[in-house]
DNA sequence: TCTCAGATGAAAAAGCTTCTCATCATTATC
DNA sequence: GATAATGATGAGAAGCTTTTTCATCTGAGA
């Protein structure tokens, strides 16, 4: 029951709301653009306006539902947060997205912030690069 | 002699070309965003388009000259390229940057885009935090 | 010096994202 | 279940960064 989340977030449960909140649970791409849900709303006959999903995404990025990332090309791009941090893999090609998780990079990180003197509040490690579809062509 | 870097990505020498290099190169800062070239140019006197900033430092990256980040906030910021790869670490209060380079970090990034079946082209990490100074206060 | 490809400036346009404001929905209260 | 108050929404305007357009100008080679 998602509704609990947002009780949980201090969001009132608004249609917009949950219905935005199933598109990005129920989607089998994990990366949305702020664009993507709005048409996704529109195809399932939703009436809910752009500035309404830049805000409510928004709100999820602040209530810690949802993680921002800045790909390359200038629009943000949203991802439900699972509560596991993970790092991305794009393709330039195809924008095909995999994540992985790695320890030994994720150690080094906060032995360098810490190095450094700073007290780390988050990281994001982005690869581009080719995928093997789209080599194979 | 900037004019044959110039030269050399195909550009002609002119005088915006030159004068951007000449701030990015002379300054304390590494990494400038194009208003930040834009309003340098107009303190030293200079009578450049807010366009030719962007049209130039555009070039400069396709020629390999300069490297373009995406850092958090949504525009980009530039930076010299001098051959050598490092990452960045941003402190989310001042603004400050720092730059580092960690091998093991390096290397297992390749592997890691070798796994997953990807020629990697490009690889950035950001951190973000909070920086020994604006912790102190 | 002359010519021409290429570069420039100014303004307009093009994204993406946020703000404004009048209207509407949800929640807590009775 | 009805009501009041607080917060949310939609539509469009506005804001920012970045790119494009186009007429004018400049640099490089002959």
């Amino acid at each position: 029951m998602e509704s609990s989340e947002l009780r949980k977030a201090g969001l009132k449960v608004t249609l917009p709301r949950v219905k935005i909140l199933n598109i990005l649970e129920g989607s089998a791409s994990h990366h949305h653009s702020a664009e993507d849900v709005y048409k996704a709303l529109l195809e399932s006959g939703e009436d809910i306006g752009l500035a309404t999903v830049y805000r409510v995404l928004t709100q999820f990025e602040t209530a810690g539902l949802v993680k921002r990332h800045h790909f390359e090309g200038g629009h943000s791009v949203f991802e439900l947060y699972e509560g596991t941090h993970h790092d991305h893999i794009v393709c330039v090609k195809c924008g095909r997205v995999d994540e992985f998780v790695d320890e030994t990079i994720e150690q080094r990180q906060k032995a360098i912030a810490g190095e450094l003197g700073y007290e780390m509040t988050d990281h994001s490690l982005y690869m581009y690069g080719i995928c093997a579809n789209c080599r194979a062509r």
